[in-house]
DNA sequence: TACTGCTTGACAATTTATGCCAAACGCAAT
DNA sequence: ATTGCGTTTGGCATAAATTGTCAAGCAGTA
């Protein structure tokens, strides 16, 4: 387990000096670190949690840093950012189980009711440890208008 | 259609006086208002947006009410909150596809990886509207520790 | 109609996230 | 190794989103 986490930070590691590169962007030590964290942890750290990670070693790094490489590696492909756009929380008055489809350029979010969705089979060897009770499914992709304006 | 929103108006108006007078709860006018407007939208409003739309009908709502209300709301089970606990923004460097177990209790998110449930059908009709790029589940329930502590 | 307790409104405080700009650093060419 | 350019960072100010507090007000019941 310990060689598998030190193979991931591996790859990892290549992976942002090969993107760095072909980007002409500059393999900081602060990108390194943050990086490093992220990919240490197997749970989905916030910014804020990945900013305590590091500042023990890093010190004087920027809480305005740690939110701006975050966000790079996002767009850089080299991570994900799982929530909403935005970030805030969203409210919806229909119970009942259905499904997403996330614009990614304006952020918009669509219900999207498909009854062949609703019966996923709950996948194997969670349960019983962890109860499941609902699912959705978000969908990210590009909507109509956005392909439209943005080809 | 027209009509079809003053149905799903009138059966979430009952739900909340049958939910309100099971569980010793007050039917207030900022309850009835609140879930009117999240109930007449098709999309998935914030807590500002609903604020906005219920301040000019009931003037001298507040905003802190808005927020409590929806909160109760999901916790009574009338509505659901999209987004991740807390909705902050997390991120995660596997970038693979994968999924979530996300505890409604303790608010963890968990991964999950399971090749069965990576080449789900993209639902009919929706391409090409939509160009779905990549997509994630989420299931929803209480993990091993809570069901231990809250039984 | 009066009582009782749940709810609300107003404001303060916190948390989360972004904007700005001078200083510092990475990188490539000497 | 040194220099110079352009990217990146740090610190701070600011905005946006959310939560805490508590007295005053309303809903439900007697």
């Amino acid at each position: 387990m310990k060689n598998e986490l030190h193979d991931i930070l591996k790859i990892k590691s290549s992976e942002l000096e090969s993107v760095c590169r072909n980007q002409g962007l500059a393999l900081t030590i602060q990108r390194r670190a943050i990086l490093e964290a992220l990919a240490s942890r197997k749970d989905h750290p916030t910014a804020d949690q990945v900013y305590e990670d590091i500042s023990s070693r890093l010190k004087g790094v920027s809480r305005t840093t740690v939110y701006r490489v975050l966000e790079t590696f996002v767009s850089l492909g080299i991570a994900k950012k799982i929530s909403y756009p935005e970030a805030k929380a969203r409210f919806d008055a229909d119970t009942s189980r259905h499904h997403h489809l996330n614009c990614l350029s304006c952020g918009a979010v669509l219900d999207l009711h498909d009854p062949s969705l609703n019966d996923l089979r709950p996948p194997a060897g969670v349960e019983p440890e962890f109860a499941i009770t609902d699912y959705s499914i978000t969908f990210t992709g590009k909507c109509a208008r956005c392909r439209k304006t943005e080809g």
